[in-house]
RNA sequence: GCCGAUGUAGCUCAAUGGUAGAGCAAUUGAUUUGUAAUCAAUAGGUUGGGGGUUCGACUCCCUUCAUCGGCUCCA
C-alpha cells in the first residue's frame, strides 16, 4: 500500500506503508535524521518509530524548535530519574517535566542531594547515554499500570495514574531498567544526549501544595552539543553580570540593611535620581490622559479594612494592627480603599466619568521570608496606582487607552517583548455573570482590536474580576509582572460606590484598578537588568562627566559644567588630582554616558573632547556641537 | 513558612582547630598626567548575633537573623 506523506517543505512524497517519521529523515538526508528528536503526524506529536499507516502530513523535531527542545529536556529529565534509581533504589519518583529552560525532576528522598552526589549522578548519565538504549513505549490498560507501579513500590505514580480519566490512554516509556509513566514522545535512544549538566537542587511540595511533602527536587539543562552548554552556561555567568542586585551595588543606586528589615528599600541618591526621572515622566504622562493626582495615608482604621473586605481575604498579607486611642488602624497594603473614599466623599454625575484618580501610593505587604528577592519582592513598595470608575459605554475605550498608553510607556524604556495574559474567571467569583461577561469580553476584545498578541489564563483571574497582565523578563529569563488592569466587581458593592445617571437614578459604576510600571521597586529592577545597567541617557544621573587633564584645566571644567547644567543637562566634574586614564575608567564604570576630556589644548582653542560610554573618544569639538550631540540622544 | 546553600574590612575574596590577611575603595602626602587602574604611608575586624564543645574556634555543634536558589503567592 503507498502513502502519500507531505513533508514540512510542502513538497509530498510516497512510502509504501508503514513508514516511520525517523525512515522519511534519513530519506531526506542524514543529517536530519541524526537531529530529528521527534515527528506530528497530522498534527499529533509522535516518536520517530511511530508507524505511520495512512496518508499523512508530517512535522519533522529538532532541537531546534520549541517542542524539539521540550521533548529533548524531558527525555533527558527521564535519565536523570533512571541514573537516580541506579544509584539510589529506596528513593521514589514522583513527577519531571521539561520547563522553559531545561527540566527537573522531583524524588521522594529524606535527605537532600549533595554536589558531589549531583556530580555522580551526572556520571552515571553518561554511562546510560553511551549504551544507546532506545526510549520504548508501551500502553496499557489503568489496572496494568496501577499494578505494574505498585510491584514497583511507586506510590506517586499511583496516583497520578489514579488521576488520569477512565478510558484516557495510558503509557509508560522504559529505557534500560527504567520504566516511567509518560505521555510521550521521547528521543529514539538515551545517546541522543549529548552534552548535559545538572546545575541545582531544591525542595518542591508534591503538587505544588505546601500541605503536602516537601520533595527534593534536581534542575538541569542539556543539549545536542557540547559548544551549545557551554554557551549557554556562559549566558548565565553573563546573566549574572546584569542582576539588578549587583548593579545596584556596583552604581550606589539603593541598598537593603539589615537593621532596617528584610524587604525595605534604601534608595541611595544615585537611585532615587533615576526614580525621580520615572515618577517625573510618569506623572507628565498621567496628566496627559486625563488622570487626576491624589495622596492617601499610609494607615486607615479597621472598619475600613472590614468594609473593603482586606480583613477577611487579604489578612495574611496584612501587618498586624497598632492601637492609636483605643482604634485598631493598619498600615495599608493597597490603595484602593483611600481611593473609594475619595470618590465616596461627594455625589458623582455621570458627567463626571470617567473619573481616573492616580497615586504613587506605598504600601508594605507581609511576604514570606523565603520569597523576598532584591527589588523584585520586597515588603515595602510604591505602586504606580490607579483607579479608573466608569459607566459599561466607557469601558471599551477606557481599557483601549490603558493598554496603549501603558505599552507606550514601557516602549519609552526601552521594553519591547511584552507576555500578555488575560485572565479570566476563577473557580469562586464575586458578582455577576453578566458584570463578568462585559469585563472580560471588553479585555478580549480590546487586545484583538489592538492587535496585541496575548495568552489566556484560563480561571486565573482574581476573584474579584478579570485582568489584564504585562509581564517583563528579567535577566534569567523569569518573568515578572509589571502592568495589570484589574476590574473589580467586589469593592464598588461593598464600599456601595454610586452615580446618577441621565435618568436621574442612582447606578453603580464599573472600577478598574491599573498599575502601569507595577511598582517602583520592581520596574526598577527589571529596567536595570534589561539595559544592564546602560540606562537610556534621559534616565542617568550624571549624563556627562567633565574630566580636566591637569588641575591648569580645572576652572575650565568648572565652567563647562556650569554651562551643561544651564542647559538642562545633568554635568558633574572629576577634579581629583588623577591620571586622566583613572579618571575615564571610572566614569566608565560607572556608565556615565558622555565624557568630556578637557586637555591644554582644549582650553587654547576654547574646545572639547567627546567621549562616548562604551563606543569610545568622538574627537574634539565646539561645546556647543557637544550639546547637540548629548541632547540628540534624549 | 518549607527544602538547600551561604554569611570574614565599605567592595571582591584568602586563612580547614594554633597570632584574622590581600587587592580595590577611604584618609594623608607626593605626583600634573591626553582616553579603562601613578606611587607611598596611614587607618579600617566582637569573622552576622547568641550559646556550647575545646587548653585554644573564622574553622566543630546548637540556636537565631539575613542573603542566595527553589517551592507557594504576587506589584
Amino acid at each position: 500500500m503507498l502513502l502519500r506523506i507531505t513533508l514540512p517543505d510542502s513538497s509530498i512524497k510516497e512510502y509504501s506503508a508503514p513508514v516511520t517519521p525517523l525512515k522519511v529523515a534519513e530519506d531526506i538526508s542524514p543529517r536530519l535524521a541524526d537531529a530529528a528528536i521527534a515527528a506530528e503526524v497530522n498534527g499529533k506529536l509522535v516518536d520517530l518509530n511511530h508507524e505511520i499507516t495512512e496518508d499523512s502530513n508530517l512535522v519533522l523535531h529538532t532541537f531546534t524548535t520549541e517542542t524539539g527542545k521540550e521533548i529533548y529536556w524531558h527525555s533527558t529529565s527521564h535519565l536523570m530519574a533512571q541514573a537516580v534509581k541506579q544509584l539510589y533504589p529506596k528513593v521514589k519518583v514522583t513527577i519531571g517535566p521539561a520547563i522553559e529552560q531545561g527540566f527537573y525532576y522531583d524524588f521522594d528522598r529524606d535527605e537532600p542531594f549533595t554536589e558531589e552526589e549531583l556530580l555522580k549522578i551526572e556520571a552515571r548519565m553518561k554511562e546510560l547515554t553511551a549504551q544507546n538504549l532506545p526510549y520504548t513505549r508501551k500502553e496499557l490498560s489503568k489496572q496494568e499500570a496501577i499494578d505494574m507501579f505498585a510491584a514497583q513500590n511507586e506510590d506517586y505514580k499511583i496516583e497520578l495514574i489514579q488521576a488520569i480519566p477512565d478510558g484516557d490512554i495510558i503509557s509508560t516509556y522504559q529505557q534500560g531498567d527504567f520504566i516511567d509513566l509518560c505521555r510521550g514522545p521521547h528521543l529514539p535512544h538515551t545517546g541522543k544526549i549529548k552534552a548535559f549538566k545538572l546545575l541545582k537542587t531544591s525542595g518542591a511540595y508534591w503538587r505544588g501544595d505546601e500541605k503536602n511533602k516537601m520533595l527534593k527536587r534536581i534542575y538541569g539543562i542539556s543539549f545536542p552539543s557540547n559548544k551549545e552548554l557551554t554557551a549557554y552556561l556562559d549566558m548565565l555567568e553573563e546573566a549574572k553580570k546584569r542582576d539588578h542586585r549587583k548593579l545596584g551595588k556596583d552604581l550606589d543606586l539603593f541598598s537593603m540593611d539589615d537593621e532596617v528589615g528584610p524587604g525595605l528599600v534604601l534608595w541611595h541618591p544615585n537611585g532615587a535620581m533615576i526614580r525621580h526621572l520615572i515618577e517625573e515622566y510618569w506623572k507628565d504622562m498621567h496628566l496627559r490622559h486625563g488622570y487626576k493626582f491624589v495622596y492617601s495615608p499610609h494607615v486607615g482604621r479597621s472598619n475600613l479594612w472590614h468594609t473593603s473586605g482586606h480583613l477577611g481575604f487579604y489578612n495574611e498579607n496584612m501587618y498586624a494592627p497598632m492601637d492609636i486611642d483605643g482604634q485598631e488602624y493598619y498600615i495599608k497594603p493597597m490603595n484602593c480603599p483611600f481611593h473609594i473614599a475619595i470618590y465616596k466623599s461627594a455625589m458623582h454625575s455621570y458627567r463626571e466619568l470617567p473619573m481616573r484618580l492616580a497615586e504613587l501610593g506605598t504600601v508594605y505587604r507581609y511576604e514570606r521570608s523565603g520569597v523576598l528577592h532584591g527589588l523584585m519582592r520586597v515588603r515595602g513598595f510604591t505602586q504606580d496606582d490607579a483607579h479608573i470608575i466608569c459607566t459599561a459605554e466607557q469601558l471599551p475605550t477606557e481599557v483601549e487607552n490603558i493598554l496603549t498608553f501603558s505599552m507606550d510607556m514601557l516602549r519609552h524604556f526601552g521594553f519591547e517583548n511584552f507576555q500578555i495574559y488575560l485572565s479570566t474567571k476563577p473557580e469562586h467569583p464575586v458578582g455577576e455573570d453578566k458584570d463578568w461577561e462585559i469585563a472580560t469580553e471588553t479585555l478580549r476584545k480590546s487586545l484583538e482590536k489592538l492587535g496585541i498578541d496575548y495568552a489566556v489564563d484560563e480561571g486565573g483571574g482574581a476573584f474579584y474580576g478579570p485582568k489584564i497582565d504585562i509581564k517583563i523578563k528579567d535577566a534569567l529569563n523569569r518573568a515578572w509582572q509589571c502592568t495589570t488592569i484589574q476590574f473589580d466587581f467586589n469593592l464598588p458593592t461593598r464600599f456601595n460606590m454610586e452615580y446618577i445617571g441621565a435618568d436621574n437614578q442612582a447606578h453603580r459604576p464599573y472600577m478598574v484598578h491599573r498599575a502601569v510600571l507595577g511598582s517602583m521597586e520592581r520596574f526598577f529592577g527589571t529596567l536595570l537588568e534589561y539595559h544592564a545597567g546602560n540606562l537610556p541617557l534621559w534616565l542617568c544621573p550624571v549624563q556627562v562627566m567633565v574630566i580636566p587633564i591637569t588641575d591648569a584645566q580645572i576652572e575650565y571644567a568648572k565652567e563647562l559644567t556650569t554651562k551643561l547644567l544651564a542647559q538642562g543637562i545633568r554635568a558633574e566634574s572629576d577634579m581629583r588630582s588623577e591620571k586622566i586614564g583613572y579618571k575615564i575608567r571610572e566614569a566608565e564604570l560607572k556608565k556615565i554616558p558622555f565624557m568630556l576630556i578637557i586637555g591644554k589644548n582644549e582650553v587654547e582653542n576654547d574646545k572639547v573632547t567627546l567621549r562616548r560610554h562604551t563606543v569610545g573618544d568622538l574627537g574634539s569639538m565646539e561645546l556647543a556641537d557637544a550639546i547637540t550631540k548629548i541632547k540628540e540622544e534624549h
